[in-house]
Parts: structure tokens; C-alpha cells; sequence
DNA sequence: TATTGTTATACTCTATAACTATA
DNA sequence: TATAGTTATAGAGTATAACAATA
């Protein structure tokens, strides 16, 4: 027999925020693992896809990954064939998919349309756009509420 | 100069959710360092002071932290003073807060309440407790979309 | 046979420090 | 002096496998 306990977390928003991601996210990374990537991976593929030659501190920036995280993530990604570099500056290089890279962002695009589709039924009982609204000033609230980073 | 990517990542809501997570996460780390403590480990002296004599796989359960997991996260917690364990069954251990525990367990609760209140404003623009039914309701998913699990 | 607690282990994610080359 | 890319490394967080004691 199995007790539930009284969570008193669970009317905490911060909670109820990082529940809720990590079940999105394990789903995501369930559908993903049909064209082997981590959602990390399948977000840079559709970035640099969107965004061809832009650089890998750029990619980065946008994802909030720091440069020393960066190095291995592109490597493996260059080392499947899926995305190549190309000298843009002498110190930066440009990204770009490859047409293996393309395939991949293509199906990578798909997967992800159909895994917020399984949560849209969820979604669209509480106003959906708005929820959206709410989340983007939650996560572009991070430089007023940081003090350790510069 | 620092250029901004298009990013089409910031449209899918799963997105949204683990970006806007880690900023409130962040936050409640920073205000959580005035105690000593993760929000993890916040989180458990919360649950057990609502739950004095619950055992470590019931927080273990709640919190969805495997077994394997907890024993590192409460022997800390008991090497610091501020959780107690008492025989409950010959295999399970009941766990109730120390007086330390209590104390700190308070703290916890306004620092919680205050790192709330700094996001409330953004919140109070979307509705907050129809955002928080739609957040219950996507974090109560899991079973539904798990597939890996038993 | 199932559950509690435990040990050991491994992989991912994220972080800092320090370095090279270039702007 | 600042930025791009890199290397090495360390700390969390989370996962599995296997085991002993107990129900």
C-alpha cells in the first residue's frame, strides 16, 4: 500500500514549473531517442537551421549553454555528419547543416510538433497564449532577478 | 556587438517551461544559499515537518528522487542535525525534523515565500491560479505519457 | 515475492579556471 | 583588452544493478 504525503511544494509556482518541465522534457527526450539526439542536440540542429553560419558562442548565447559546454556538443554533432564548420572569422566558424543534418532537423521538427500536441489537449483548457505569455516573462526575468552573473 | 539569433525554440511551450524552470530555480538557489541549503534539500525538510515520521521512500515517492538517491540526500541532512530517524518497522526508519530542523525548516518557508513574491508580479498578469491548474495538470501527465516506467 | 535501505557506479548537465589564437 | 574556441576538471542530478534485512 502506497501513503501519499501532504506536499505542501506543491503549491509553490517554482515546483509546480520544474514538475511540470521535467515531465515535457522526459517526454521529448523519449521521442527523440527515435533519431538518437537529446533535446540539446535537436534544439541546436533546428537554431543553426534557422540560422545558417552562425557561429557556435552565438548558438550558445541563444540557448544559455557556456562556450566550454559548447566544444563537445558540436563536436559530436560534426562527428555524426549532421552539421559542419566552415573558417568565418580566423578565431570563429560558421555552422551549417548538413543534408544529413537537414533530414534530422526535418524529422527533429516533426517529433517536436507532435510532442507538444500530446500536451495541447492539456494546455487548451487554460488559455494556452497566455500561459505562453507567462512563461517567456518568467524566463526573460533572469537578468532582473541575477546577482552572480556579468 | 552581440548577435541575436532567431530562435524558433522559444515558440514550443516544453521549451518555455524548462527555460523559465531554470530562472526560478536559479533564484530559489540564490536565496536558499542564507540557510546552507539546496532546494532539494529544502524541499525534503518542507515535506517532513508536514509529515513528521514519514519514511525516506515516501519523500523519496513524493519528490520523485529514486531510493538510490535519497540516502546520500537524508544522511547529509542527519549529519547536519536537522533531521532525525527513529526504528518505525525494523526495515524503515520514521523521520521527524530536530529542533535545528524545525528552526531552519521555518526559514525555509519565508525564504520560499519571499523568492515567490518576487516572480508574483509577473504572474499576477496571466491569471496566476488558472497558470498554476495548467502547470498540475501538466506535471500530473507523467503517467500518462511514461512509457518507460513501471 | 515485494519493499526498505544501502553501496557502487556511470552518465549527463553545468560550472570554473586557464590556455591559445585572433580581433 | 575582449572574444572564440578549447582543455581539463569538479560538482550536482539522476540512472541502473546488486545486495541485505524485513514484511
Amino acid at each position: 500500500m502506497v501513503k501519499a504525503l501532504r506536499d505542501p511544494a506543491s503549491d509553490r509556482f517554482g515546483y509546480l514549473l520544474r514538475r511540470a518541465s521535467t515531465v515535457m522534457m522526459a517526454d521529448l527526450g523519449r521521442a527523440l531517442a527515435a533519431v538518437t539526439l537529446r533535446p540539446v542536440e535537436a534544439t541546436i540542429l533546428i537554431l543553426v537551421g534557422a540560422n545558417p553560419g552562425c557561429t557556435q558562442a552565438e548558438v550558445g548565447r541563444t540557448l544559455g549553454i557556456r562556450g566550454a559546454n559548447m566544444v563537445p556538443l558540436i563536436a559530436r554533432l560534426i562527428a555524426r555528419g549532421l552539421l559542419a564548420k566552415s573558417r568565418a572569422d580566423g578565431r570563429s566558424h560558421g555552422l551549417t547543416l548538413t543534408a544529413s543534418g537537414q533530414v534530422s532537423c526535418a524529422r527533429v521538427d516533426a517529433i517536436m510538433d507532435a510532442h507538444e500536441a500530446r500536451f495541447a489537449g492539456l494546455l487548451a483548457a487554460y488559455d494556452a497564449p497566455r500561459l505562453r505569455d507567462a512563461l517567456t516573462a518568467v524566463a526573460a526575468h533572469s537578468e532582473g532577478v541575477t546577482t552572480s552573473d556579468t
